[in-house]
DNA sequence: ACTCTACATTTACGCCCACC
DNA sequence: GGTGGGCGTAAATGTAGAGT
């Protein structure tokens, strides 16, 4: 396989028969790479089996180090780290950058946003040893690394040949969702991360689902054009209605609670709204919107806002393409 | 009957420490 | 000195029971 391996600091130097002798196989070899840009240049879209890119891999080691093959302990290779990338669209590229800065306002659980630049979020911390979880607009960044090219002005093989316009028109409005699997995570879960025993279970769609699922949950908002605050107060009174089990009149205590927990998000925000309301209430009436169609995610944007804020703006985002599931992807991912 | 409090559970992070 | 295991902690949610 004609490969050209490039950028080594210095050339590699290393007495493997020495070695051998001196110590045994007291070194190994770590690859980290990503093998969509391997194969193909750029990974806006690639394989999600795992076994492919493994091999692609291990042919590329083996081609540049042939000598290296005898002294590694194949059924020993482990896997470390899997980065695991699928996407969903915005209509445009403006409104996927809107929507990932608005997703920074979003946690759910454990896991929440960290302050990334305009147009990236990070979920988890930054040195988890189980996962961590990207989502960026994909296009900014690699416009940002053509300017980049241009500027240092390369001569050979310049990174537009490989961003040719129809592939960048494509990428247009894309929201990349990666999720960072550790070790850990596949430990937690019993799962071995031994090379070979991984590539047989490895469910790249699983494995995505499981570890955005928390971010999902946050946004599960359902397709929804407008919202008029007298609409979600009909909603909620007629969702949750209270029927008095002996006389059968109806009262609406419980839709006007959450009503009012609705309110004041909107008028103070969700942190000072959640402060002064008692943990199990607020919880209830959250619940609740959630059954209105209002995503966590939403009211936690509704922060300050005031009462003249219309509900609008950030439901434009969530009708992208979080309906009810996860976003649509390629048939193929970047693994 | 509805709320709210107190305690339990879940999940992921952080710190410590033994171990090469 | 960096790595991984163990264990405690924090935050959010779940649940049971007491107060009005």
């Amino acid at each position: 396989m004609p490969l050209e391996v490039s950028g080594f600091i210095r050339p590699f130097q290393f007495d493997f028969r020495t070695a051998a002798k001196e110590g045994g196989q007291n070194f190994y070899v770590e690859i980290k790479a990503s093998p969509a840009k391997l194969m193909q240049g750029h990974n806006l879209y690639g394989s999600d089996d795992l076994w492919p890119c493994a091999e692609f891999m291990i042919h590329l080691l083996y081609d540049t180090y042939p000598q290296l093959a005898q002294f590694l302990d194949v059924p020993y290779w482990s896997v470390e780290q899997v980065d695991i990338t699928y996407h969903s669209w915005c209509k445009t590229e403006n409104e996927a950058l809107q929507f990932v800065n608005a997703l920074q306002n979003v946690s759910n659980g454990q896991t929440r946003a960290r302050t990334g630049y305009s147009g990236t979020v990070y979920f988890g911390k930054a040195n988890s040893r189980i996962k961590k979880i990207k989502v960026y607009v994909k296009l900014l960044e690699i416009l940002n690394l053509l300017a980049k090219d241009k500027r240092a002005g390369r001569g050979k093989a310049p990174l537009s040949a490989i961003y040719t316009p129809k592939l960048l028109d494509w990428a247009k409005g894309m929201v990349r969702w990666e999720a960072s699997l550790k070790t850990r995570w596949f430990q937690r879960r019993h799962i071995s991360n031994n090379l070979f025993d991984l590539c047989k279970v490895f469910d790249a769609q699983g494995f995505w689902r499981e570890s955005t699922h928390d971010i999902f949950k946050a946004l599960e908002g359902k397709h929804m054009r407008i919202i008029k605050d007298d609409q979600i107060e009909k909603q909620l009174r007629d969702k949750f209605p209270t029927v008095n089990a002996r006389s059968g009149k109806v009262t609406y205590g419980k839709a006007n609670a959450a009503y009012r927990v609705y309110r004041a998000i909107k008028t103070e925000g969700w942190i000072e709204a959640k402060r002064t309301c008692s943990v199990g209430a607020f919880h209830n009436a959250i619940e609740m919107l959630h059954a209105c169609g209002l995503s966590k995610a939403l009211l936690q944007n509704l922060q300050g806002d005031g009462l003249k804020c219309e509900v609008i703006p950030f439901i434009r985002y969530v009708e992208i393409n979080f309906g009810e599931q996860y976003p649509p992807f390629l048939q193929q991912s970047a693994a």
